[in-house]
RNA sequence: GCCGGUGUGGCGGAAUUGGUAGACGCAGCGGAUUCAAAAUCCGCCGCUAGCGAUAGCGUGUCGGUUCGAGUCCGACCACCGGCACCA
């Protein structure tokens, strides 16, 4: 054998080898256990990033861990082709998006292969394919149908510049990225599914999935179920319309009613829009109140700002009245567009309060039992009554009860659960997605579009520009003539990434959206993706799932039975200054890096000029920043399997991951010391048959750490999915078999165990080295279809066991003892170490600690 | 601002249930091989003191619980992810 480790031909071959058998080709099969492994599939953006790489190669080592275990695997892949990205290159490049995207696609696709991962190929599709999204029009109808569906004015940010609708991320500081105009918030009406009429269930079945505790407390947290009162305030002034009559307020805190000393409203509350009337100075503030971003965080940070609009609201309980404000950071959209102020007990009423001078009243004690001092902020604990007339003394609970019972009583309010949930606009005035299957009438009829009129495929001749959808500007596709007009708006692409992993399971059917294959792969036991996808995409994806099951299409309550959170892919940045200011930056493969004599990074150079660069942080791999490792070139130079193996070894799959260009280095060697190791071991003979019974205490020792890398391996890789300890297990055992020199039959036995262990256990990570290694070794069968190695119990077991010993809690001696000593021959020997001795002299013994197989802990003074 | 996380040698990380801190790898240093270099192999490698045995210190900061804390509790600091039209 070959001692030289060429990766090229090793991963052709193997590629070549299970393309032509159509190994990962998964088919439904009753009789076998199912194991659906999925990767969140890639926006089509050009190139893979190593965030997709690192994605895509923890799949492919689970699904292929599993299939070594016997597992009927379904491992797809796809894409997500949907989105800005595409219109913003149609823009620069004047290419249509679609013809950007199946580009994309295809180059994209060419790289998942040449890193070999496990796909069904056969699954494919891109949700721009009309015979996926047409099934997505066709479910909307359906929900229409059931009332699931409805139109309602909703906040845009609007750049009255380039007079279109802009993404939240196409808000820069309250500018519009392009035009750099003033943001303004627009009100249109868009198209919403009720995710509120499932935030029970969605709350309640995070119970049942498999998913890390961080991503279930962030899920609750963003559904916000809430008990609390909605209450009404009557309201005094001129100028009243009958709408506005009634001021209704929810709030968590009816304890605190009783401090109430002012209400504030949003500024597209009618009652707002009435006192403008004759009040030009507020409604310039309105004016003002429009303009920025629409986001949460920027509604958060924004300077608080309110003014009074002369009306004043009746106290439900002590009909005293307060006024009624206009503030920026109350919205129309969220609950009732008013909130009762108590700025005692709420830190930003407090600061509004503040600033407006206006009267800041405690009616909760502190833990004293006292008024508390509200001369920094406002003490928002729960506590006992105070100044609250008959409710004076009352806790929390009892006061609830108690405020909610009497406003209850006068009908001014009633006790309600409301979630912070609010349902999903769907519509987006955009031009490359699914367009929304509605059309609208002559009499202003809004229609669902029927099966006979479905789908509307989304033209791909278009020219784009930034002023807006195409589709708004094409009579051809909006005008269905007698005064019919087709809706322009187009889906959020969230509504594919909701259901693709359903349509997996059975993409070549054009009869119907889903069948029973669905029911044969759901759920997907595995589903790997980004931590920044935890609220919103997965979200979608459940309640859309529910949706599904609801119509009958699927059997199952959720879609994802395990999920795990990979974390970033980030590197290193070099920039220098520009003259105006600005930042330059460098990508790390142009840039050399100077250390100290202990190895520490002081300086950096570009390599071009030899000119000094900053160093600028280690960062997320961005196109801004310039800092991303390109795979493609990694492959060309190492090949796949030492990409993969760098990045399941630098960091643990949910912890952010450091590219190192010497990490990768070290990877390559390791699959070269590897390769030769096995090369070194065939070529020195032919193995005897195991003895398991006659071994020496060289070859039992080996035969442990064979046996116990291959119960850890396996514990890491299937239950733990930590991937950089397995590999480390695997190191460890490959350095102790180049330590190995026994080349007797018997020694030669114990070595080939652990060699084959090595190499299955490094299969599912480095699958093409272990492929040809496998086939070195002397297998018929391809490495592929090797089951995964079992730990031998027997293999295991120590005669003896090294403990510590402590005193006082400090390491003060190492003992060899036999594996069944009891715990006072450990005591006795602990005690007669000589180092132990010295330590505790002199003192009291006052306790010994034995932790059997651990330590011995002398507790002296 | 709100919600969720992370913080351990020069670096990436390990320590799985409160029980030996630093596995494995990278970088660095020393040596072998070589005309020389690359590659490869062997050894050392948390900090401080010491020739050494060993001792003291050490897991973001401060405090607490415990025989024993990287791990549990409280407060704080720094950084990262999300915040509903980026995907």
């Amino acid at each position: 054998m070959d001692t030289q480790y060429t990766p090229h031909v090793v991963e052709t071959a193997a590629q070549q080898y299970w393309d032509k058998n159509q190994c990962f080709k998964a088919i439904e099969d009753a009789t076998r256990e199912k194991f659906y492994c999925l990767s969140m599939f890639p926006y089509p953006s050009g190139k893979l990033h190593m965030g997709h790489v690192r994605n895509y190669t923890i799949g492919d080592v689970v699904s292929r861990f599993h299939r070594m275990r016997g597992k009927n695997v379904l491992q797809p892949m796809g894409w997500d082709a949907f989105g800005m990205p595409a219109e913003n290159a149609a823009i620069k490049n004047r290419v249509p998006p679609g013809d950007w995207t199946y580009q994309n696609i295809d180059y994209m696709r060419s790289q998942l292969k040449a890193l070999g991962f496990a796909y069904d190929w056969s699954r494919e599709f891109a949700t721009c394919d009309v015979d996926y999204y047409r099934w997505e029009q066709w479910f909307f109808a359906k929900l229409v149908d059931k009332g699931l569906v409805y139109k309602k004015m909703a906040t845009v940010n609007w750049d009255p510049v380039d007079n279109t609708v802009l993404a939240n991320e196409q808000v820069i500081d309250g500018r519009g990225w392009r035009s750099g105009a003033l943001v303004e918030r627009k009100e249109i009406p868009l198209w919403f599914l009720k995710i509120t009429d499932y935030a029970d269930e969605l709350l309640a079945d995070l119970d049942k999935v498999d998913w890390p505790e961080q991503v279930k407390t962030m899920q609750r947290n963003w559904i916000g179920k809430s008990k609390g009162v909605e209450l009404a305030f009557d309201v005094v002034g001129e100028h009243i319309v009958d709408e506005a009559d009634a001021l209704r307020v929810y709030t968590t805190r009816p304890d605190t009613l009783m401090g109430v000393t002012y209400v504030a409203v949003a500024a597209g509350h009618p009652l707002a829009r009435a006192a403008t009337a004759d009040n030009p100075e507020l409604a310039a503030f309105l004016e003002e109140c429009s303009k920025g971003g629409t986001s949460e965080a920027d509604l958060a940070t924004m300077e608080k700002c309110g003014m009074p609009t002369g009306f004043k609201a009746v106290h439900p309980l002590t009909g005293r009245e307060v006024p009624v404000y206009v503030a920026n950071f109350v919205l129309m959209e969220y609950g009732t567009g008013a909130v009762m102020a108590v700025p005692a007990h709420d830190q930003r009423d407090w600061e509004f309060a503040t600033k407006y001078n206006l009267p800041i009243e405690p009616v909760i004690a502190n833990e004293a039992g006292e008024t508390p001092d509200l001369a920094q902020g406002a003490y928002t604990e729960h506590g006992r009554l105070i100044n609250s007339g008959e409710f004076d003394g009352l806790d929390f609970e009892e006061a609830f009860q108690a405020i909610a019972a009497k406003l209850e009583s006068q009908g001014h309010g009633e006790v309600k659960t409301n979630f912070r949930l609010r349902d999903w606009g769907v519509a987006r005035q955009r031009y490359w997605g699914a367009p929304i299957p509605v059309k609208y009438g002559p009499e202003g009829q809004t229609v669902p579009l029927t099966d006979e009129e479905l789908p509307v495929a989304l033209p791909l001749e278009v020219e784009v520009d930034a002023t807006g959808s195409p589709l708004k500007k094409m009579p051809a596709f909006y005008d269905l003539g007698d005064g019919w007009t087709r809706e322009t708006d187009t889906f959020d692409t969230f509504m594919e990434s909701s259901w693709y992993y359903a349509r997996f399971a059975c993409a070549d059917n054009m009869q119907a959206m889903l069948d029973e294959r669905a029911d044969y792969w759901l759920p997907v036991d595995l589903y790997i993706g980004g931590i920044e996808h935890a609220i919103l995409h997965l979200l979608y994806a459940r309640f859309f799932h529910k949706l599904m099951r609801d119509f009958g299409l699927v059997k199952s309550d959720e879609p994802f039975q395990r999920l795990l959170t990979q974390g970033m892919v980030i590197a290193e940045t070099f920039y220098r200054e520009t003259d105006t200011g600005g930042k330059d930056w460098f990508n790390p493969a142009d840039v050399e890096v100077k250390r100290d004599d202990k190895g520490r990074p002081v300086s950096a150079i570009l390599m071009n000029d030899g000119q000094p660069v900053q160093m600028g942080g280690i960062e997320k791999m961005s196109k801004s920043k310039n800092n991303g490792v390109d795979p493609q070139a990694m492959i060309d130079r190492y090949g796949a399997d030492t990409v993969r193996l760098f990045m399941m070894f630098a960091a643990p799959p949910e912890q952010s991951l450091e590219w190192s260009d010497s990490g990768v280095e070290g990877a390559n060697r390791f699959l070269k010391r590897l390769w030769r190791l096995v090369a070194e071991h065939v070529n020195a003979g032919t193995p005897g048959e195991l003895d398991v019974t006659s071994l020496s205490d060289e070859q039992k020792t080996l035969r442990r750490k064979t046996h116990e890398t291959i119960s850890k391996a396996s514990d890491d890789v299937g239950r733990r999915t930590t991937f950089n300890t397995a590999i480390a297990a695997v190191m460890e055992l490959s350095n102790a078999i180049g330590r190995f020199e026994d080349t007797s039959p018997q020694g030669l036995a114990v070595a080939r165990e652990a060699v084959e262990a090595c190499v299955l256990l490094l299969a599912p990570i480095t699958p093409h080295a272990c492929h040809a290694l496998w086939q070195e070794l002397g297998h018929e069968e391809p490495a592929i279809d090797a089951a995964w190695p079992e730990a031998d119990e027997s293999a295991m077991v120590k005669d003896s066991i090294e403990l510590v010993v402590q005193v006082n809690g400090k390491l003060r001696a190492r003992l060899e003892v036999a594996a069944d000593a009891s715990k006072d021959t450990i005591e006795a020997l602990a005690m007669q170490n000589e180092n132990v001795q010295r330590h505790i002299e002199g003192k009291t013994l006052r306790k010994v600690i034995v932790v059997p197989g651990k330590l011995v802990n002398i507790v002296a003074n």
